[in-house]
DNA sequence: CGTCAGGTTGACGCGGGTCAAAATGAGTGG
DNA sequence: CCACTCATTTTGACCCGCGTCAACCTGACG
């Protein structure tokens, strides 16, 4: 069941049978929750942390002007707020994208986790680091590249994560997401993002239709994005952590 | 010398006697850093991490073309690389805006507070969490805000932070910045900070000067951000971590 | 075969980038 | 105290990427 969340910590630290055990243990149980549903609401009191298992999940913040922006996507394996335990509180909402199943880990079990493996702490800790590096990475994106290069940052971005918990390959992925969600994690509006995804097929970059996206030629794409995945810290560990 | 960090620290959850000597046992030594030094290398390997004891840091990130856009400001009390410590290697480059002095905190020593006060190890946890939420902030404000309430946000941003450690108070702050490094702060060229400042000055909203804010009307200042300072969880932590 | 979400395209406007030049001011040496 | 330099700030003219508005198309589903 969180087969894939330990694939994904293992891609970049080892993980012993005990320490897999401790990680199993934090979960009690799992749930459904339908496509555009709120899994978690911001400012609400939290009580435990939500592991994606399956589907694809946003986390996003409200404007002014009634106009959200979404901040990151969760992909199964990863926590969808994590951080929410030591936040207590999140400054964000997080929905569901698609239909998602969610495992649910008890911020008691976390806080007994903290207390007796430190290493496995560690390892936590590295992980909504990792987050805050892919916001990094956004940032960047939003006040560096222009649209073209945003959505292809984002689309090598998506297809790495993916592919750590064996959910892409070479030719591409499914990502279940309308344009109107891309134009929010994008900071485009709908209308350009259509622009943007014309111009990338156009130019033989990628093709995403009907969620699905083709990387017809990463190595031309990852140039033309400017994008380089170092800070998705994939390299294996050369030190114990 | 650390009192600005443990005030950091105080203003979101208490901390012990003991606790105040075990991570005052975390530094060995402090340094001078002459402004616009370098003081964390982009991938290089890290053996410890920086607590900004004075002055002003930025971590940031070089793009294709040359230019660069900072990710972060660091203010006395905050750690610059504390994410260093599990990361072991950083995704962007840490420079000195002004002259700093810093304290530093040999990853061994972090790594053994880890194994002996998990209350600390959550406490730094929360840190790292915290430094992420202020960039969700950063990248909803490139993505939703124009140039005048993203600047506006910035300023209100880094009035909370200083005054949490004695640095600001209700007239302003001293902020050894140009307008340069606010334009890479804030995804803008030079030129068009310095239109959005006199805009902002004409308005009668705050005012920025060779390196001082004066923040001259607050609430009117906030409303035209679109700015909540909730992100960055000022408020008394309700319950233990 | 009607409805509705999502996708596509075109015309037009604006916020912020670009380019260029001048003003200001802090420091430095005579 | 002045002359000179160099970083920084300021302003104006012009341009372009992306937003806005509006219309139409497509396909899934009842």
């Amino acid at each position: 069941m969180i087969d894939r969340h330990l694939t994904r910590l293992r891609a970049r630290h080892p993980v012993s049978a005990a320490e897999e055990q401790a990680i199993r243990d934090l979960f009690t149980d799992t749930r459904a929750v339908r496509a555009r549903a709120t899994l978690v609401r911001e400012d609400e009191r939290l009580t435990h942390s939500l592991l994606l298992l399956d589907g694809l999940a946003c986390r996003y913040r409200h404007l002014k002007d009634g106009s959200r922006h979404a901040v990151e996507l969760s992909v199964p394996g990863d926590f969808t707020d994590l951080h929410g335990f030591s936040l207590k509180r999140l400054d964000h909402s997080i929905s569901a994208i698609s239909d998602v199943t969610v495992a649910v880990a008890p911020h008691e079990r976390l806080r007994a986790l903290t207390e007796e493996h430190p290493r496995l702490t560690r390892l936590y800790w590295f992980s909504t680091n990792l987050d805050a590096a892919i916001h990094r990475e956004r940032a960047v994106s939003l006040a560096g590249r222009d649209a073209v290069a945003r959505t292809g940052a984002l689309f090598l971005e998506m297809g790495e994560r993916l592919r750590v918990v064996g959910l892409a390959n070479a030719a591409g992925y499914d990502l279940p997401m309308t344009q109107v969600d891309l134009g929010e994690c994008l900071g485009l509006t709908p209308v350009h993002v259509n622009r943007v995804l014309r111009s990338l097929r156009e130019e033989g970059l990628m093709r995403f239709q009907r969620g699905r996206v083709e990387l017809l030629d990463p190595a031309r794409l990852r140039a033309a994005a400017d994008w380089d995945g170092g800070y998705l810290y994939l390299e294996p560990a050369r030190e114990p952590i």
